[in-house]
DNA sequence: TTTATTAGTTTACAGTTGTAGTCAGTCAAA
DNA sequence: TTTGACTGACTACAACTGTAAACTAATAAA
Protein backbone atom coordinates (compact mmCIF):
# COMPACT_ATOMS: atom_id res chain seq x y z
CA UNK A 1 0.00 0.00 0.00
CA UNK A 2 1.28 3.53 -1.27
CA UNK A 3 1.23 6.19 1.15
CA UNK A 4 -1.54 9.01 0.31
CA UNK A 5 0.50 11.74 0.93
CA UNK A 6 2.64 10.73 -1.79
CA UNK A 7 0.80 11.01 -4.44
CA UNK A 8 -1.17 13.88 -6.11
CA UNK A 9 -4.61 13.13 -7.25
CA UNK A 10 -6.31 15.50 -9.88
CA UNK A 11 -9.86 16.09 -9.83
CA UNK A 12 -10.68 14.05 -12.84
CA UNK A 13 -8.66 11.12 -11.15
CA UNK A 14 -10.20 11.20 -8.04
CA UNK A 15 -13.86 10.33 -9.50
CA UNK A 16 -11.93 7.24 -11.20
CA UNK A 17 -10.45 6.54 -7.48
CA UNK A 18 -14.04 6.91 -6.05
CA UNK A 19 -15.38 4.71 -8.12
CA UNK A 20 -12.38 2.13 -8.09
CA UNK A 21 -12.57 1.77 -4.18
CA UNK A 22 -16.21 1.88 -4.32
CA UNK A 23 -15.92 -1.28 -7.00
CA UNK A 24 -12.65 -2.67 -5.08
CA UNK A 25 -11.62 -4.52 -7.81
CA UNK A 26 -12.45 -3.80 -11.56
CA UNK A 27 -12.02 -4.57 -15.03
CA UNK A 28 -11.14 -1.29 -17.63
CA UNK A 29 -14.41 -2.39 -19.03
CA UNK A 30 -16.17 -2.37 -15.70
CA UNK A 31 -14.97 1.16 -14.79
CA UNK A 32 -14.92 2.75 -18.73
CA UNK A 33 -19.13 1.59 -18.37
CA UNK A 34 -19.20 3.06 -14.88
CA UNK A 35 -17.44 6.53 -15.77
CA UNK A 36 -19.60 6.57 -18.96
CA UNK A 37 -22.60 6.20 -16.70
CA UNK A 38 -21.49 8.35 -13.79
CA UNK A 39 -20.01 11.82 -16.34
CA UNK A 40 -21.01 10.88 -19.31
CA UNK A 41 -17.21 10.39 -19.77
CA UNK A 42 -15.78 8.78 -23.65
CA UNK A 43 -13.98 5.14 -22.82
CA UNK A 44 -10.91 7.59 -23.87
CA UNK A 45 -10.82 9.54 -20.97
CA UNK A 46 -11.23 6.95 -18.44
CA UNK A 47 -8.69 4.89 -20.06
CA UNK A 48 -6.41 7.70 -20.03
CA UNK A 49 -6.94 8.62 -16.68
CA UNK A 50 -6.41 4.80 -15.32
CA UNK A 51 -3.32 5.20 -16.78
CA UNK A 52 -2.18 7.75 -15.45
CA UNK A 53 -3.50 6.52 -12.02
CA UNK A 54 -1.34 3.47 -12.76
CA UNK A 55 1.49 5.66 -13.52
CA UNK A 56 1.34 7.90 -10.32
CA UNK A 57 1.24 4.30 -8.42
CA UNK A 58 -1.93 5.25 -7.20
CA UNK A 59 -3.61 1.95 -8.74
CA UNK A 60 -2.28 -1.06 -9.49
CA UNK A 61 -2.83 -3.57 -12.48
CA UNK A 62 -3.52 -7.05 -11.92
CA UNK A 63 -3.59 -10.52 -13.49
CA UNK A 64 -1.71 -12.35 -16.18
CA UNK A 65 -3.62 -12.05 -19.06
CA UNK A 66 -6.02 -9.92 -21.16
CA UNK A 67 -8.95 -8.56 -19.47
CA UNK A 68 -6.98 -6.93 -16.50
CA UNK A 69 -8.09 -6.17 -13.24
CA UNK A 70 -7.42 -2.91 -11.48
CA UNK A 71 -6.87 -2.06 -7.55
CA UNK A 72 -6.13 0.84 -5.43
CA UNK A 73 -2.97 1.57 -4.53
CA UNK A 74 -3.45 3.83 -1.75
CA UNK A 75 -6.37 4.04 0.70
CA UNK A 76 -9.37 6.05 0.59
CA UNK A 77 -9.62 7.42 4.13
CA UNK A 78 -5.52 8.13 3.89
CA UNK A 79 -6.14 9.82 0.58
CA UNK A 80 -8.81 12.28 2.17
CA UNK A 81 -7.32 13.05 4.90
CA UNK A 82 -3.90 13.80 3.09
CA UNK A 83 -5.69 15.87 0.49
CA UNK A 84 -8.18 17.64 3.14
CA UNK A 85 -4.65 18.22 5.35
CA UNK A 86 -2.67 19.56 2.70
CA UNK A 87 -5.67 22.30 1.86
CA UNK A 88 -5.95 23.25 5.20
CA UNK A 89 -1.74 23.38 5.87
CA UNK A 90 -1.51 25.91 3.43
CA UNK A 91 -4.61 28.46 4.54
CA UNK A 92 -4.64 31.14 7.26
CA UNK A 93 -3.86 28.81 10.96
CA UNK A 94 -5.97 31.52 12.78
CA UNK A 95 -8.74 30.82 10.44
CA UNK A 96 -8.78 26.71 10.16
CA UNK A 97 -11.50 26.96 13.30
CA UNK A 98 -14.22 28.93 11.56
CA UNK A 99 -13.40 27.17 8.75
CA UNK A 100 -13.88 23.41 9.95
CA UNK A 101 -17.16 24.89 10.90
CA UNK A 102 -18.40 26.08 7.36
CA UNK A 103 -17.54 22.50 6.61
CA UNK A 104 -19.40 20.52 9.32
CA UNK A 105 -22.31 22.95 8.90
CA UNK A 106 -22.03 22.12 4.79
CA UNK A 107 -22.04 18.47 5.28
CA UNK A 108 -24.18 15.69 6.64
CA UNK A 109 -23.33 13.99 9.58
CA UNK A 110 -24.18 10.90 11.20
CA UNK A 111 -25.19 10.55 15.09
CA UNK A 112 -21.48 8.32 15.49
CA UNK A 113 -19.50 11.08 13.24
CA UNK A 114 -20.85 13.54 15.42
CA UNK A 115 -20.58 11.84 18.80
CA UNK A 116 -17.04 11.09 17.21
CA UNK A 117 -16.04 14.24 17.16
CA UNK A 118 -17.33 15.77 20.19
CA UNK A 119 -15.09 13.15 21.82
CA UNK A 120 -12.05 14.73 19.58
CA UNK A 121 -12.88 17.72 20.72
CA UNK A 122 -13.06 17.41 24.35
CA UNK A 123 -9.73 16.01 24.72
CA UNK A 124 -8.37 19.00 22.46
CA UNK A 125 -9.55 21.31 24.56
CA UNK A 126 -8.18 19.98 27.86
CA UNK A 127 -4.57 21.42 25.97
CA UNK A 128 -6.15 24.03 23.56
CA UNK A 129 -4.07 27.25 22.93
CA UNK A 130 -6.37 30.79 24.03
CA UNK A 131 -5.72 31.42 20.94
CA UNK A 132 -4.18 30.34 17.56
CA UNK A 133 -1.66 32.90 15.50
CA UNK A 134 -1.80 33.72 12.17
CA UNK A 135 0.52 32.12 9.98
CA UNK A 136 -0.05 33.91 6.51
CA UNK A 137 3.84 35.25 6.52
CA UNK A 138 6.81 35.07 8.32
CA UNK A 139 7.07 36.11 11.69
CA UNK A 140 7.87 39.86 11.53
CA UNK A 141 6.30 40.71 8.62
CA UNK A 142 3.13 41.97 8.61
CA UNK A 143 2.70 43.49 11.87
CA UNK A 144 -0.34 43.38 12.96
CA UNK A 145 -2.28 40.75 10.79
CA UNK A 146 -5.86 41.42 9.50
CA UNK A 147 -6.74 38.03 9.46
CA UNK B 1 -16.73 42.19 -3.01
CA UNK B 2 -16.64 39.30 -5.24
CA UNK B 3 -18.41 35.86 -4.28
CA UNK B 4 -15.83 33.61 -3.58
CA UNK B 5 -17.51 30.64 -4.96
CA UNK B 6 -17.30 32.18 -8.56
CA UNK B 7 -13.06 32.41 -8.29
CA UNK B 8 -11.05 29.60 -8.52
CA UNK B 9 -7.81 30.68 -6.95
CA UNK B 10 -4.31 28.27 -8.00
CA UNK B 11 -2.21 27.16 -4.58
CA UNK B 12 0.93 29.75 -5.39
CA UNK B 13 -1.99 32.12 -6.00
CA UNK B 14 -3.24 31.74 -2.43
CA UNK B 15 -0.13 32.38 -1.62
CA UNK B 16 -0.56 35.86 -2.57
CA UNK B 17 -3.97 36.27 -1.50
CA UNK B 18 -2.71 34.96 2.04
CA UNK B 19 -0.19 37.99 1.80
CA UNK B 20 -3.09 40.43 0.45
CA UNK B 21 -5.66 39.72 3.15
CA UNK B 22 -2.74 39.97 5.94
CA UNK B 23 -1.41 43.00 4.88
CA UNK B 24 -5.16 44.73 3.61
CA UNK B 25 -3.97 47.12 0.91
CA UNK B 26 -0.44 46.04 -0.74
CA UNK B 27 1.01 48.19 -3.44
CA UNK B 28 3.33 46.16 -6.05
CA UNK B 29 6.59 47.08 -4.24
CA UNK B 30 5.48 45.49 -1.29
CA UNK B 31 4.20 42.60 -2.04
CA UNK B 32 6.85 41.47 -4.29
CA UNK B 33 9.36 41.99 -1.65
CA UNK B 34 7.01 39.91 0.97
CA UNK B 35 6.62 37.14 -1.52
CA UNK B 36 10.66 37.86 -2.10
CA UNK B 37 11.33 36.76 1.35
CA UNK B 38 8.39 35.12 2.87
CA UNK B 39 8.75 32.58 -0.41
CA UNK B 40 11.85 33.48 -2.12
CA UNK B 41 9.81 34.79 -5.77
CA UNK B 42 11.78 36.50 -8.07
CA UNK B 43 9.71 39.93 -8.96
CA UNK B 44 8.24 38.57 -11.60
CA UNK B 45 6.66 35.50 -10.15
CA UNK B 46 4.58 37.94 -8.15
CA UNK B 47 3.68 40.37 -10.79
CA UNK B 48 2.32 37.87 -12.85
CA UNK B 49 0.37 36.39 -10.16
CA UNK B 50 -0.64 39.51 -9.01
CA UNK B 51 -2.05 39.85 -12.74
CA UNK B 52 -3.70 36.63 -12.68
CA UNK B 53 -5.70 37.37 -9.77
CA UNK B 54 -7.08 40.39 -11.35
CA UNK B 55 -7.93 38.83 -14.50
CA UNK B 56 -9.49 36.48 -12.15
CA UNK B 57 -11.07 39.41 -10.06
CA UNK B 58 -9.79 38.15 -6.76
CA UNK B 59 -7.72 41.36 -6.18
CA UNK B 60 -9.07 44.87 -7.32
CA UNK B 61 -6.67 47.41 -8.58
CA UNK B 62 -7.01 50.71 -7.08
CA UNK B 63 -5.48 54.58 -7.68
CA UNK B 64 -5.26 56.65 -10.42
CA UNK B 65 -1.76 56.99 -10.63
CA UNK B 66 1.51 54.72 -10.73
CA UNK B 67 2.03 53.08 -7.27
CA UNK B 68 -1.53 51.41 -7.44
CA UNK B 69 -2.79 49.88 -4.54
CA UNK B 70 -4.51 46.67 -4.66
CA UNK B 71 -6.54 44.99 -2.47
CA UNK B 72 -8.77 41.55 -2.42
CA UNK B 73 -11.81 41.49 -3.53
CA UNK B 74 -13.25 38.02 -1.78
CA UNK B 75 -13.24 37.62 1.55
CA UNK B 76 -10.79 35.32 3.55
CA UNK B 77 -12.65 33.40 5.13
CA UNK B 78 -15.22 32.57 2.26
CA UNK B 79 -12.29 31.84 0.26
CA UNK B 80 -11.89 29.20 2.49
CA UNK B 81 -15.04 27.68 2.99
CA UNK B 82 -15.08 27.51 -0.79
CA UNK B 83 -12.35 25.63 -1.08
CA UNK B 84 -12.92 23.49 1.94
CA UNK B 85 -16.64 22.74 0.74
CA UNK B 86 -15.51 22.19 -2.60
CA UNK B 87 -13.17 19.69 -1.70
CA UNK B 88 -15.38 17.83 0.10
CA UNK B 89 -18.07 18.12 -2.46
CA UNK B 90 -15.88 15.78 -4.37
CA UNK B 91 -14.83 13.08 -1.66
CA UNK B 92 -17.23 10.39 -0.53
CA UNK B 93 -20.09 11.76 1.91
CA UNK B 94 -19.96 8.98 3.99
CA UNK B 95 -15.86 9.13 5.06
CA UNK B 96 -16.33 13.30 5.76
CA UNK B 97 -16.95 12.86 9.50
CA UNK B 98 -14.04 10.99 9.60
CA UNK B 99 -11.98 13.13 7.51
CA UNK B 100 -13.05 16.17 9.39
CA UNK B 101 -12.39 14.17 12.12
CA UNK B 102 -8.42 14.22 11.09
CA UNK B 103 -8.23 17.37 10.06
CA UNK B 104 -9.23 18.59 13.18
CA UNK B 105 -6.47 16.66 14.79
CA UNK B 106 -3.85 17.87 12.64
CA UNK B 107 -4.97 21.42 13.84
CA UNK B 108 -4.42 23.75 15.91
CA UNK B 109 -7.77 25.01 17.65
CA UNK B 110 -8.18 27.82 19.90
CA UNK B 111 -10.99 27.16 23.23
CA UNK B 112 -13.26 29.29 20.91
CA UNK B 113 -13.15 27.59 18.28
CA UNK B 114 -13.75 24.41 20.29
CA UNK B 115 -16.43 25.49 21.61
CA UNK B 116 -18.01 27.29 18.96
CA UNK B 117 -17.47 23.43 16.99
CA UNK B 118 -19.13 21.87 20.01
CA UNK B 119 -22.08 24.25 19.91
CA UNK B 120 -22.38 23.44 16.36
CA UNK B 121 -22.37 19.54 16.96
CA UNK B 122 -24.68 19.86 19.54
CA UNK B 123 -27.20 21.35 17.41
CA UNK B 124 -26.51 19.56 14.64
CA UNK B 125 -27.32 15.92 16.70
CA UNK B 126 -30.78 16.99 16.97
CA UNK B 127 -31.27 16.27 14.01
CA UNK B 128 -28.47 13.83 12.68
CA UNK B 129 -29.54 10.81 10.54
CA UNK B 130 -28.43 7.48 11.85
CA UNK B 131 -26.06 6.53 9.27
CA UNK B 132 -24.81 8.67 5.74
CA UNK B 133 -24.54 6.90 2.28
CA UNK B 134 -22.09 6.65 0.43
CA UNK B 135 -22.56 8.90 -2.85
CA UNK B 136 -19.24 7.81 -4.94
CA UNK B 137 -21.65 5.97 -7.49
CA UNK B 138 -24.77 7.20 -8.47
CA UNK B 139 -27.68 5.52 -7.08
CA UNK B 140 -27.99 1.64 -8.60
CA UNK B 141 -24.81 1.18 -9.52
CA UNK B 142 -22.19 -0.06 -7.21
CA UNK B 143 -24.49 -1.97 -5.16
CA UNK B 144 -22.72 -2.66 -2.12
CA UNK B 145 -20.31 -0.37 -1.46
CA UNK B 146 -17.05 -0.82 0.22
CA UNK B 147 -16.66 2.51 1.52
C1' DT C 1 -6.90 -19.69 -39.51
C1' DT C 2 -8.85 -15.52 -40.84
C1' DT C 3 -11.56 -11.87 -39.03
C1' DA C 4 -13.90 -9.04 -35.79
C1' DT C 5 -13.91 -7.28 -31.23
C1' DT C 6 -12.04 -5.75 -27.33
C1' DA C 7 -8.32 -4.14 -24.13
C1' DG C 8 -4.44 -1.65 -23.68
C1' DT C 9 -0.91 2.02 -25.40
C1' DT C 10 0.36 6.31 -27.77
C1' DT C 11 -0.50 10.55 -29.42
C1' DA C 12 -3.14 15.04 -29.43
C1' DC C 13 -4.36 19.40 -28.04
C1' DA C 14 -6.03 23.35 -25.62
C1' DG C 15 -6.22 25.42 -21.00
C1' DT C 16 -4.06 26.11 -16.39
C1' DT C 17 -0.17 26.53 -13.32
C1' DG C 18 4.51 27.51 -11.61
C1' DT C 19 8.14 30.15 -12.58
C1' DA C 20 10.43 33.86 -14.75
C1' DG C 21 12.44 37.05 -18.54
C1' DT C 22 11.71 41.18 -21.46
C1' DC C 23 9.49 45.26 -23.08
C1' DA C 24 7.13 49.63 -22.53
C1' DG C 25 5.11 53.56 -20.23
C1' DT C 26 5.57 56.97 -16.47
C1' DC C 27 7.37 59.68 -12.80
C1' DA C 28 11.45 61.74 -10.67
C1' DA C 29 16.13 63.45 -10.91
C1' DA C 30 19.53 65.85 -13.44
C1' DT D 1 14.04 68.16 -21.65
C1' DT D 2 16.61 64.17 -21.46
C1' DT D 3 17.64 60.16 -18.78
C1' DG D 4 17.20 56.78 -15.41
C1' DA D 5 14.49 53.93 -12.27
C1' DC D 6 10.61 51.75 -11.39
C1' DT D 7 5.98 49.84 -12.20
C1' DG D 8 3.10 47.55 -14.90
C1' DA D 9 2.13 44.67 -19.29
C1' DC D 10 3.34 41.15 -22.36
C1' DT D 11 5.79 36.98 -23.66
C1' DA D 12 7.83 32.33 -22.58
C1' DC D 13 7.88 27.73 -21.58
C1' DA D 14 7.59 23.26 -19.47
C1' DA D 15 4.54 20.34 -16.57
C1' DC D 16 0.06 19.02 -15.45
C1' DT D 17 -5.09 18.53 -16.58
C1' DG D 18 -9.32 17.50 -18.95
C1' DT D 19 -10.83 15.44 -22.74
C1' DA D 20 -10.48 12.27 -26.48
C1' DA D 21 -8.90 10.11 -31.08
C1' DA D 22 -5.91 6.73 -33.25
C1' DC D 23 -3.22 2.82 -33.23
C1' DT D 24 -1.72 -1.89 -31.82
C1' DA D 25 -1.91 -6.26 -29.64
C1' DA D 26 -4.61 -10.09 -27.89
C1' DT D 27 -8.65 -12.79 -27.67
C1' DA D 28 -13.02 -14.63 -29.25
C1' DA D 29 -16.05 -15.74 -33.10
C1' DA D 30 -16.63 -17.57 -37.76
Amino acid sequence: MIDAKDVTISDSEWEVMRAIWTLNKVTSRQLIDTMNQARGWSDSTTKTLLHRLIKKHAVTQHGDQRPYEYQAAVGEQDSMAAAATDLFDHMCAMRAGSTIADVIQSRELSQDDIANLQKILAEKAKTAPKTVQCNCLPAGMGADCNC
